[in-house]
DNA sequence: GATGAATGAGGATTCATTCAT
DNA sequence: AATGAATGAATCCTCATTCAT
């Protein structure tokens, strides 16, 4: 990932994976059927930890507000530990779009039913409105959020991104415009 | 952009353009230094004329709210009716950084001064709240609707965008909680 | 020729001609067949016009020795005037053996012709051995002649080549050796 | 070196190399940075190996005059055993002159040196003409001798050239003018 | 299992030449 | 006659992948 992150997918050599591992250029296809696949596995094998970790921060929280808070707080962190994973997933994910369908798909749609999960569970609380469609509610959540680390990342990954969750949280509870606008 | 919407950049061979284009490979050295300077003309263009269009918009609406709504009808709007071309900025903007770093950051800056100005006049007007930093909301702002636009791509640009406005607005202004929790 | 001159032959372009000539490419195929008709007329040229002058200085001495001193003189003069021109023919003769095959040899035998009339007069006047074989001498002569100029060109053209002829000539009649060695 | 022999560097392709080879094109890449650079170390190979015969050929000569025929003979039987790679040197020397200047400039000038210790012993055995510059008789020795192979190779290599040593070295030491004129 | 030399298909780019104006 | 935009054949070089050791 490190040296994906550098210089993206097609910029990167087999051979500089190699170096990077330490091993021959061979060996790396002994664990990998191609250069694809290098990027394959790394999306599948993100796909299948990610989620422990954010159920496991959504688990922290009682209320709909609450487990939102956790969840964005938790993805921010996720990205800034490991900051070449999330360049190269940031990029590559719409770069090779055929290639990793699949797994993006499967991460996304997970996503989303958490997202859409704790919208539920807000409505039901009281605490939520009910008018936005689910499905654009948790897309337009994803976006954003995705949309910050893209930001981050692009002016390369610098400021702690953490310190965004509070206001964030807060503009997508309760919106831009003040109360009296509803 | 034809071509390098269906199968990225890298994938794409210059004689492909060339082809799609009706002449000769060399041809295309004419007006292109060579196969990156394809794509930085291409964003160089679009940071020179999409803002005169977005600019456009604004100016027919008078309260901040309708601007916003006007400029995200309208950036969706253009992102429809150049599939291709939205879908190269999309995964290149994020693939190619350095090659179009500047262009980038042009087109950010810019957008991002267009949503501040709109924020400011709102806060003037006293329809939009104070509290939250100026930059993390324009920022999420754009994130969100790039996060549409990109959800809209991922998908395979099917359905009509547009109808994504009004709610898109209605969450941004008014949050996902219900009044009474600020 | 300035601009062989400055690149050879293969680096070259017919557009780079024609810009120092002023005029636009298409013009050169106007007045030569190709790319290589361009050297081949440069070397006809030569062939056709140098012996002239050689001739010409060879008619101002008497004696053998005097006209193997004002060719020499006079030959290293011409390539001092037209360094370019000198400077293409040591370098084009060489790489370009096939294309200008004929005027080069037509150049070398009227060359050695020359320098076999002489030497054989030398012989008639007693001044010139006559045990050495007249193509070697004449060969020698030639060769010793070009490789002054060839040394100049790879020098850089910046000594003044002339002052060579009085050395030259006398190491040629006299040779290295002292009397007593015969 | 047998396929730049044939066509010259500019014509020669890197495919026919490597077939000539007996390998893949890549493999050249594996032992050479590009296409200029095999003819770079062709020329440093040269540079480095040549002279140890030359100097072998010296040592086995007594007097200057031996030396100097020795040299001589030496220097036209090893261009003689390498048709291809004196083909080379005497048509790239020329043509390639920026490429391989370093090259040339250290062969040119180990070359006079060993010229020019013999003639420093011939003065002191008093078998050589001091009024000479020693300069210039090394200089003119290496350009005849130069000029005979290129001469031989010009004419395709087809005689034997060892045949020339003899009366070359007459015409070097004693010259083409009778003793008397002195 | 690990290696890394060898492979060769593939593609960007150049530039001599043409020809409609 | 002069132009120069357009052409497209030609070739260097890269790099993912293989396989004998």
């Amino acid at each position: 990932m490190t040296v994906f992150a550098k210089e993206g997918f097609y910029k990167t050599k087999v051979s500089g994976i190699a170096k990077a591992a330490g091993v021959a250029d061979g060996t790396i296809y002994l664990y990998f059927k191609n250069k694809d696949d290098i990027l394959r596995q790394f999306f599948s094998y993100l796909a299948r930890h990610i989620f422990e970790r954010f159920q496991e921060a959504i688990g922290q929280g009682d209320t709909a507000v609450e487990k939102l808070r956790n969840l964005i707080n938790r993805h921010l962190q996720e990205c800034q530990n490991d900051k070449d994973f999330t360049r190269v997933f940031q990029t590559e994910s719409r770069q090779r779009r055929k290639l990793v369908k699949i797994e993006i798909e499967k991460i996304s749609k997970t996503y989303l039913a958490l997202l859409k999960q704790i919208i539920k569970q807000g409505q039901a609380e009281g605490t939520m409105r009910k008018e936005i469609p689910l499905d654009l509610s948790a897309r337009l959540i994803l976006s954003a959020v995705d949309g910050v680390v893209n930001n981050w990342v692009l002016g390369g990954c610098k400021y702690n991104m953490q310190t965004t969750t509070e206001p964030l949280v807060d503009l997508l509870v309760n919106g831009l415009g003040v109360g009296s606008q509803r």
